[in-house]
DNA sequence: TTGACAATACCGTCCAGACGGTACAGTAGA
DNA sequence: TCTACTGTACCGTCTGGACGGTATTGTCAA
């Protein structure tokens, strides 16, 4: 479809999310994305006519890698499972440390409208992970929690020591695992 | 301690928080601080010298509002399951919709070190719980399904209809309160 | 083959507006 | 008289973005 692009718009997308970690989420402005990206702005703006679509790129990419990696994920253990799935994606997602998708505190304070397609993006998920686990309680729980832990990573509070992590990831797991087991 | 001071303070921390949550986070300007707090800039200035202060002393009283919250909530029922009464203020808080501490956000951006004292803060509660606690596994899932209750409250993902959010509330609570049933 | 034109992908500069903060003179109540 | 402001004027900085250029590559008729 698309004539084969360059990088450059991928390089600026990384740049930004590189800059809203390192320099924080308030300081996110096209001159410091574009020196990042080593790009003038009359380029940046060349590729993305205003910050509010740099923004919706940030966001549309991101939903597009998870929802890829999901598909990853769940057809490698043949497609058993699409909770554990998702608790191992969001899981491994938390430890990147690289990955820190402070760039998200920036589209809020920027329009908070920017993450209406997270939203739906998360509904459509529940939804899907709703009909194909059995024991809603044990969804409900381990779906919030993962929440949880992808809200800490985001904030950086370090709340959890290492070991307290994998015996939470452990129990998850086993919750999201008792499909088979318990099924009612 | 303090002269019983003029509730001037106050109305502009509020003022400031209405603003966050109306106007957005990023629209939290000194001079719309002001206006809506019926008062004029450099009576804003007067009451906190800079907007740094104004930042920090939102955080402070969220801090001072919640020790406060729980500590009533945990007397009145006896002292007698922490966790229990952490997750009950916790969820009547994601209730208030005029809570929705959207400053957070603005906090943020405008500098991610205004929330090392919340930090601290969630930390020193968790150590708290865990020495309450006698099941370490039902304390770690029920206080990051928690976290991510609150997380999906501050950004208004409504990704739960209204009767899963009572079951996992009560599947939460039973978590809970199984320090009595379960204790190992 | 070549010359004319056009699209692509930028660069660098400039500007208007917003924002935090200062300064200061005035004032009303305790 | 002191405290706790009000109100206004102003400054310096930062930021989004408009705009006018430019180098490179592609297209295509003569």
């Amino acid at each position: 479809m698309k004539p084969r692009k360059p990088n450059s718009r991928d390089k600026i997308l990384a740049a930004a999310a590189d800059v809203a970690r390192e320099a924080g989420p308030g300081n996110l402005s096209l001159d410091a994305v574009a020196n990042r990206a080593g790009i003038s702005k009359g380029g940046l703006l060349y590729n993305f006519p205003s910050k509010a679509r740099l923004m919706q790129a940030l966001v549309e990419q991101y939903l597009r890698d998870f929802d890829k990696a999901l598909e990853e994920v769940h057809s490698a253990d043949g497609r058993k499972n699409l909770l554990s799935a998702y608790i191992r994606l969001s899981v491994e997602e938390c430890q990147e440390t690289e990955a820190s998708a402070s760039w998200i505190f920036s589209a809020i304070a920027e329009d908070p409208e920017f993450l209406t397609p997270l939203k739906t993006f998360k509904r459509q998920l529940f939804e899907r992970l709703k009909a194909k686990t059995p024991d809603l309680k044990a969804l409900l729980v381990t779906y919030l929690a993962i929440e949880g832990l992808r809200s800490m990573t985001l904030f950086e509070f370090h709340t959890l020591e290492d070991e307290e992590r994998q015996l939470l990831i452990d129990s998850l797991l086993s919750l999201a695992g008792a499909d088979s087991n318990i099924a009612g």
